[in-house]
DNA sequence: CCAAAAGTGTTAGGCCTACACCCATGA
DNA sequence: TCATGGGTGTAGGCCTAACACTTTTGG
């Protein structure tokens, strides 16, 4: 140790400069794909084939390949596991990194894990790898594989705190949408009701976070008045913040 | 690809279970370790005394052992390089992953980034490596090695927002302080002047923020009235946030 | 006495909550 | 005509920014 207390990079890796010398790591992505369907909040999961946890429900994800950044493979395999072409509205975030060393049992697996959410889900088609892969409801999953019940429960609670101060809830919706929509996100994330008129005020008056679509109009759920549709807006911060309202649990 | 596409760890480390077949990753820990000197922001940096970037100016850190968690990595290097024993009140974050496939020339070097808090920061002793460390103002230090100009303005970036939810601040601070020095820690990172007496309230309106030491005080300037003393208190969010004035960037 | 910093008071305005109310549509 | 959801208005309250003022120390 004292030999080479490591500056990063300035002492070298470890053993010098023979990549082959040490126990190596292997570097992985975990993805929290979130969705929203039928005012609920869904997460894709993957039934595990192999052992260990084989049977056990987990978050998607897979290796770093050589040439690639974190993010690149989370798109790639985020692209495999549902069979999504457009990726381009796909919004990719970096939450955070799991490096216990026993999170793994073949191997040292350092993770890299990513909350993404996506409007309108595809029907994930089951991997090849004998594992199924599926939309489920958050609350269900049970116990998940290694240690991704706590990556889903931090990948909710940092999208939840980012509805307040960014105009991510955005991303949960499709192109063009309703206020109502755009509520609803809030309500189903945060599991609160929220005021709808005061909702409108705050979102109408924040600059850039929705601008109208010139004229139309849909129904949401074949009731009530045709609402305007929005598009996402050029801004991305929420100044002052849309605050979820104090619970319980929050003073 | 299409044999190993990975569900991660499902479908087993790139190469199957042989750990040694593949082109290795090395993972690294950097740490921005701010603290505050005289009323001034300033950055725990190393000088590199061996290519690449030789001469440059880095931020510390080093190579994750293979039985440690990349905090322990972080806090063992941290440890190293200031001298500091008592790391207890230490404040560690990690802020993300950079992963760019040739952000080091030499291999694949993945390297998980700490913000670290320091309150009297001790002067540390230059690293055995032929490489001195210093502390150094935050605005000054010029291109860094590596991405570390990037990693250490997503940590300043990280901390002000952080001061504004959480009672993060107090991790600036000695173990007891005024309430003069707490603000002038906001002001110091955020760059901002705030109003005392509302900031004095804000912070004593707040339940758990800080606690009064009974009967202390002290003199913070050599002049003026000596300010009652106060500890941490036990809460670390802070419900209403309080928010950065509103500025030129941010409206 | 003066400067500097801590601590207290006060006031005006803004934002936000909580409603009440009207509008448009499908059943 | 009723239920449902969209859209508008408004009164009250809380919070906060802004600033005046007092207190306590060192020079």
């Amino acid at each position: 140790m004292l030999a080479r207390r490591g500056r990063s990079p300035g002492a070298g890796p470890p053993g010098g400069y023979d990549k082959y010398a040490f126990e190596p790591f292997a570097v992985a992505v975990d993805l929290a794909v979130l969705t929203i369907r039928a005012d609920a909040l869904e997460v894709l999961l993957v039934e595990r084939g192999q052992e260990p946890y084989a049977g056990h429900w987990a978050l998607p994800g897979g290796f770093v390949l050589p040439a690639e950044s974190a993010e690149t493979a989370a798109r790639r395999e985020l692209a495999e596991e549902t069979g999504l072409s457009d990726l381009s509205r796909l919004h990719l975030e970096q939450l955070r990194t799991y490096s216990d060393p026993g999170r793994d049992p073949r191997m040292r697996v350092v993770s890299v894990a990513f909350a993404a959410l996506l409007p309108d889900p595809p029907e994930p088609h089951g991997g090849g790898d004998a594992a199924q892969a599926r939309w489920q409801p958050y609350r269900t999953p049970g116990p998940l594989a290694f240690d991704h019940d706590r990556i889903l429960a931090d990948a909710h609670e940092r999208v939840g705190a980012k509805l307040e101060y960014t105009c991510l809830a955005t991303s949960f919706c499709p192109p063009e949408f309703t206020l109502g929509e755009l509520r609803r996100v809030y309500e189903t994330v945060w599991d609160t009701a929220l005021d709808r008129p005061n909702f409108r005020r705050k979102v109408l008056a924040t600059p850039g976070f929705v601008e109208p679509v010139p004229g139309a109009a849909r129904l949401t759920g074949g009731r009530g008045k045709p609402a305007a549709l929005y598009r996402a807006g050029g801004a991305t911060a929420l100044h002052p913040p849309l605050l979820r309202p104090p619970s319980e649990g929050r003073p």
